[in-house]
DNA sequence: TCGAATTTGTGCGTATGTATC
DNA sequence: GGATACATACGCACAAATTCG
């Protein structure tokens, strides 16, 4: 028979009337010795449970002047979702729907696939592969890093071998496939997370370093299931959400 | 010309001296009463700087025994992939093909819905929600975290109002749900990267605070459209790909 | 099996320094 | 300047868990 000790009990009910809303953001908290006198107890309860709650990120101290109720810092969020239908490139339209400018920059190069790459499309290690370097912007501002490899074998001559040059640039993967009577489904993203590379900080103007999600995408031939397009996807943690599945329409 | 407090200079000391390789994992550190009569300060100090370091993940207490240092947890990837027809509880189905005994520990309560869960459930703020919190464990390892709401509108009176209790505990939502009569398709998901605070990076064994996959899932009742559950997913960055798609089979 | 010693967890009451209002 | 508030610290007490003879 053991009580729940008093500064549990306490952070617990400043918990659940911070989360419920009732003590909105900026709020200030009853101070140490009003939540001793309250509670009977004495300062080390209410400290104790303030120390919680600041340590949980509900809320701040303010040396001399109180507790306060954290206001949830909002980065603006941006949604990155895969649609079955859409032709366009899936970044420039979902940034236009989220009211900022999406332009890429981008630089291709053939060269020899290297084993990772290679295991992923299903291609023998040192097979010819196109890659192709993106680098998303939002407003100007750099959100999105990718790198993509496709088989050369598949695109060889064609006029999508080059992802972003000719009459068939930047509209996606699923698009250009069809060129070459390639039909692919849905990509298998392999999501992690992870901290940002010394390199990739720099590239997204993260300081310092701070998580990422980093998304491992391949695109299959519906009809023989073989892989045709894979890329390593890095997105700064704290500006993007990545979107699985859609809401049943009724 | 203030010094640094003494309870912090006491845990810079013993973090050195972890960090250094010095004090190797399993070492027992010098109790409270030691590190008092050695500072000449108080009981206060010592457990100051403990508890600083327990936070960090440097060290675990144990009741009635003392403070060690811990050990550093082996990096496994676990695999997370959402099936359409499992009716398994999808955690211990994944942990079994990857080897791991899959377990964990829960909490069900009822409460009324902050306004965050209830803008995702579609209902009034307020209104009364089933909360079930999980620890998943693999190998008796915490590896991921969730807290899981159902309105109680929905489950009511029935057997699988509580999620973990009765004779459909642990069987999943998609299996829960059939029971009364709800069809529900696969689940939305909301996937970020952030740090880990500093109690999810405790409940998870981190040291110190890393990156972890949050992931707000929501399933929908195919025929209405209307959120059956929704939950929070915390998984460790080093440990955990959440996998979305699947390669098509020719 | 039992008990004593040790250790952490929690709590009380007080005091001083310093920041804020 | 005075009142209030947090940060740190002292010293003590009891409960609960562990260890060890």
């Amino acid at each position: 028979m053991s009580e729940t000790p008093l500064y549990l009990r306490v952070a617990e009910e400043l918990r659940t009337r911070i989360e419920s809303g009732e003590l909105v953001p900026g709020t200030r908290l009853p101070s140490v010795a009003e939540i001793s006198r309250q509670y009977g107890g004495s300062n080390s309860v209410a400290t104790g449970a303030y120390k919680l709650l600041v340590d949980d990120g509900l809320v701040v101290s303010r040396h001399g002047a109180g507790h306060y109720v954290r206001s949830p810092d909002s980065p603006e969020l941006l949604v990155r979702q895969h649609r079955r239908r859409s032709e366009d490139s899936p970044f420039a339209q979902g940034a236009a729907e989220q009211g900022a400018v999406g332009t890429w920059a981008h630089e291709s190069t053939t060269e020899q696939a290297a084993p990772s790459v290679a295991d992923r499309l299903g291609i023998d290690r040192g097979a010819a592969v196109m890659r192709t370097s993106y680098t998303y912007l939002a407003d100007d501002q750099p959100v999105q890093l990718a790198e993509s490899w496709e088989p050369l074998a598949l695109t060889g001559q064609s006029l999508i071998a080059l992802p972003e040059v000719g009459p068939y640039a930047g509209v996606g993967v699923a698009a250009r496939m069809r060129v070459i009577s390639i039909e692919v489904g849905d990509p298998v993203e392999w999501v992690r997370a992870r901290m940002a590379t010394r390199q990739e900080a720099q590239s997204l103007g993260m300081t310092p370093p701070g998580p990422v999600l980093a998304i491992e995408r391949t695109y299959y031939d519906q009809a023989t299931g073989r892989p045709v397009e894979t890329a390593d996807i890095v997105m700064r943690g704290d500006r993007w959400v990545s979107v699985y599945g859609q809401r049943p329409t009724i």
